[in-house]
DNA sequence: TAGCGTCCCATGTTATCCCATAATTAACCA
DNA sequence: TGGTTAATTATGGGATAACATGGGACGCTA
């Protein structure tokens, strides 16, 4: 599960560190390393592991073969996604046009968010926290407590 | 899986090299290259490795063996499909018919969709593109929530 | 024998590997 | 508890390998 916030610099090349925390958690998921891709609810990015696609794929799998609605899905979510391999050092390198949708310049901010994380540029960040505090603040009664489930 | 869309260029001879990690994700399936058909959905190709054709071949079995339907899929998919061989640097060398089917000339665009990838001309695919991606905005809701596994 | 496809080699570009260093955190022992 | 050591992590730079792509040579087929 992906949790907390962290910066990281992006280096001329265009590498940056994925937090090690997130990388223990797509560890041993087949593929060494993460997928990410832009957002279409703003200048962000969105990634995760190699579950979360094959998750997708599942739901996918479960519409009809041809229907317009499915591949469109197919071409926004397989298509968009760029599968970044960790280097050594746990690394990755952004493609230039993540880079340009997300404004990210020489430093990334990792979102965890659970199943999925997001990557934001300092800015849009900064700006985007203010609003999901206040909007927490005041629909807050939303979130209840869950009812406990057997073994939990 | 096929991820993510890439644009490689179609030389003289009708060569265009298959993106790297489709390469890799068809590697170690029996045949050193890739399957692909017209679409009959529209001006652009389908293709996949062997073991997509396997699957295909395997759904097919299911059916009636005198459903017109099925002897229709055994034409199209199986008579129209051409086995592209990589050459020794990872190019195909597409065929006359479906070159002109997608409208190629100077470049071909890759589009991975999970289990299989499409070929677009790039002026097809920029049209298409805008229209599946206000497509998958407007209907994100009908992709449901994606089944949780164990130990996500 | 002309055309076409395949193989092989060459090249520029990009990405990846490997090492070094710094900073932070965790571990350990006095 | 305080202080030192060891591990993990983030990051910079240079070397190396991988990739896409062009061109020529060879052989098959019609």
């Amino acid at each position: 599960m992906f949790v907390s916030t962290t910066t990281n610099a992006i280096d001329a090349k265009g590498r940056v560190s994925v937090p090690a925390d997130f990388r223990a958690s797509v560890a041993a998921q087949g593929f060494n390393g993460v997928y990410v891709w832009r957002s279409f609810n703003g200048p962000f990015l969105e990634g995760g592991g190699q579950r979360l696609l094959e998750d997708y794929a599942e739901a996918i799998e479960e519409m009809d073969p041809y229907d317009d609605a499915r591949t469109a899905f197919e071409r926004v979510i397989f298509g968009g996604a760029r599968a970044l391999a960790f280097e050594s050092t746990g690394r990755v390198s952004l493609p230039r046009d993540l880079i340009e949708h997300a404004g990210l310049s020489s430093s990334a901010v990792f979102v965890g968010m659970g199943r999925r994380f997001e990557i934001w540029s300092a800015e849009a960040h900064a700006e985007q926290a203010g609003k999901d505090l206040s909007y927490a603040r005041e629909h807050k009664a939303a979130l209840r407590r869950p009812r406990r489930r057997e073994g939990a």
